[in-house]
DNA sequence: TAGTGCATGTAATGCGTTACATGATTTC
DNA sequence: GAAATCATGTAACGCATTACATGCACTA
């Protein structure tokens, strides 16, 4: 049980400032859900583990009644984190249901085939809007919370162009 | 405990050719491993449910003392496969190690960041030729199996590019 | 006063990998 | 005869989601 990903991912967040698991949730939903989705079922029982670890310190912060828990890293949490920073080890995982439809597609009609690259467009579509949404109001972000941040956009668009040669490919052979 | 999208996966192949256990796994690592993997532990127990449900009929193949089970696909099971393919739900989930660094690299000294996304463009490399080996020797795919092994080329290729041109904008800012 | 958001958490379950065990056949 | 590949399978584990339970505070 030693760190998995997951861990850095809750540890970076409240490096970057103090947190409860409910603030932890709430940022990953609004920041790198698109590429590293997490739960409550996750963010707490590992907020502890870091707590007994000693990378973050929990600090009780309550809001008149309201229990309310926040945790800072600390200096030995700092170094954790910076080590894992210098690793190289890109591992990447993807789960595509909509690919999966298409390497299957060969023994639909062809016009059904062609609704299934339609609906991979839409959903490139729909990330995107939820990318942009997420724009809103934001405050300008540090270069590489931005540069991650239009690496979604960026993924998004191409995703769309990507559908709409293959879609005019298609149209030009039927 | 109804079906899953790794269902899916192993009863398409199922469906494009009759295939042992061994056969699926052979099969995913050398078409769909990119997006959709797969590992003995899903895919002997998924066999025994799929013939259990009547949409695979499992046929005693042995080669000479070595024991080898075939499957093919039912009437029954190609109906649910076309059922599944219907569907327009785009599940897409991914995990990328990668970002989740840059997404904290402002805290690292520039140089250090753009290792990091030296590093990414060389993940992109290194799945570029992952997929340009596995076309070696391999007969001539029907449409929409070679529009998705195209996908993952035009992904990987607009992966360097992109890495290239904040490469290029970090190195004029910085 | 009803609804939304804030806040913390757990139990059950599902999904998937890793690591192992077994043994035959082919190839060098 | 050693190594690689073919072939089937399971047990243990880890990772993650879903669904639920609880209750306070703010706002329309």
């Amino acid at each position: 049980m030693g760190p998995s990903a997951a861990t850095w991912a809750i540890l970076g967040l409240i490096a970057l400032e103090p947190s409860s698991g409910y603030d932890v949730k709430r940022i990953i939903d609004r920041s790198i859900r698109h590429f590293w989705a997490a739960s409550y079922g996750q963010i707490y029982p590992e907020l502890r583990r870091l707590e007994e670890a000693g990378w973050i310190a929990g600090d009780d912060a309550r809001r008149g009644g309201r229990a309310r828990r926040v945790y800072s890293i600390t200096p030995i949490g700092r170094a954790a984190l910076q080590g894992w920073l210098a690793g190289r080890e890109t591992r990447v995982e993807l789960r595509d249901e909509s690919l999966l439809r298409l390497f299957f597609a060969d023994t639909l009609p062809l016009h059904h085939a062609v609704g299934l690259l339609a609906a991979r467009r839409e959903g490139y579509r729909q990330m995107l809007d939820y990318l942009v949404g997420l724009d809103d109001g934001k405050a300008v972000d540090p270069p590489f919370v931005d540069l991650v941040y239009r690496w979604g956009l960026d993924y998004c668009r191409w995703g769309i162009e990507w559908c709409d040669r293959e879609l005019a490919r298609l149209e030009q052979a039927g």
